[in-house]
DNA sequence: AAAATAAAAACGAACGTTCGTTCATTTTTG
DNA sequence: CAAAAATGAACGAACGTTCGTTTTTATTTT
């Protein structure tokens, strides 16, 4: 009994999600300023002035996506958790399970990108700042003792990491429908990936 | 006569200018939706209905705006010119050159951001199909004969290089100013030509 | 199990404001 | 002196939010 009533989600907590998914489609096809309560609403299947029993504002809508749905949260775990024999294995795991689960739902990067255009990082700083910390130690900690390593400075490890990724899907959105598109290899992830372990030179200095 | 008279901007072109170099303030503080025609009227110092002597519609500046000012307009021509004894020295220069110049107005890489989050890269799809074939045989030019280069895909040298220069900008725009910041080498641009060329590993395959 | 009841949720009209654009008019320019 | 540019009031439409009301839900009392 205990356990039943306790996962049947009530009434109230059904549709704040319905709005929630209804807003963040929007905001993603459309941008956060061109988006408005009233289409968030009917995608919703809901009146207008309902949305305003679930949430206070329309920013507030965004913040609880931002905080919710924001890709780092899904991907954080599973980059604490990867795993491998060495450092080229663990970083290939990472960066696997990471694209991996990006890419199930790459739409929800443009989330970070809506967050920087129209609010001008506003939550952005904010979510870093908590993020930061958490995943710095993780790289400090691949980093110790690691020979194989030129590069040693966990910070630059660390963003070129998240560089790699992003700039990964933001090229991917943008070019994979051009010209260029149908000149890439077949797996660009793991054609990325070479390139972030060993550079594009053949010969180390 | 004639050179003086040429070079004499007229008075309609000047209020031109300033009504575009208000907008582009504008829409990279706070998006382009986010912005009002009275907003870019104040900063131009005319009155509302006086833009529309120069422009037929709000989008119509935005366009103006991404076509004259986008980024690849100037790095372009010095990626075409950059040069260097060996594919390194290249490189290195092509990077240089471009962050330089990026690097001297890095706000105006938001502009790609804002089309892509706002207008779901309504103009960046023939934008950069524009681009493309231009750049795509420097790189094929580049790689030809070259046996240091570990990279041979054209198209894939040619994306990474850009995606790097993106992911540079990215997190130096989101980066700068949080924890991470104080951690990061002072060359962070240096830093990421270094990791784009060599990779993180010691050891190459 | 049924009825009662207070809280939560849904409704849709209405509010005041701001938006992009138009227009008739005046001023400035070449 | 004709064309170009600047003006600011005015337009209808759309915006986020509020509000009084009705309906539905979840819980308590019979």
């Amino acid at each position: 009994m205990a356990t039943k009533a306790k996962e049947t989600p009530t009434k109230g907590e059904v549709t704040r999600l319905a709005i929630e998914d209804a807003a963040v489609e929007l905001f993603i096809e459309q941008g956060y300023h061109a988006t408005s309560m009233r289409q968030i609403a009917d995608r919703a299947g809901l009146a207008l002035g309902g949305i305003y029993n679930h949430f206070a504002s329309k920013e507030e809508i965004f913040e609880a996506i931002v905080l919710d749905k924001h890709p780092y949260k899904k991907v954080l775990p599973l980059v604490l958790e990867a795993q491998g024999e060495d450092m080229k294995a663990f970083l290939q795991n990472a960066v696997k399970v990471t694209l991996g689960e990006l890419g199930s739902e790459p739409m929800y990067m443009k989330l970070m990108f809506i967050e920087f255009v129209e609010f001008n990082g506003k939550h952005g700083a904010s979510i870093l700042s908590e993020i930061a910390p958490k995943v710095l130690p993780v790289f400090e900690r691949m980093i110790k003792g690691r020979k194989e390593l030129r590069v040693t400075n966990p910070a630059l490890l660390m963003r070129s990491f998240f560089g790699m990724i992003i700039s990964y899907f933001i090229t991917e959105m943008l070019i994979s429908k051009s010209v260029i598109g149908k000149l890439m290899p077949k797996d660009t992830a793991a054609a990325y990936t070479d390139i972030y372990l060993h550079g594009i030179l053949r010969e180390p200095v």
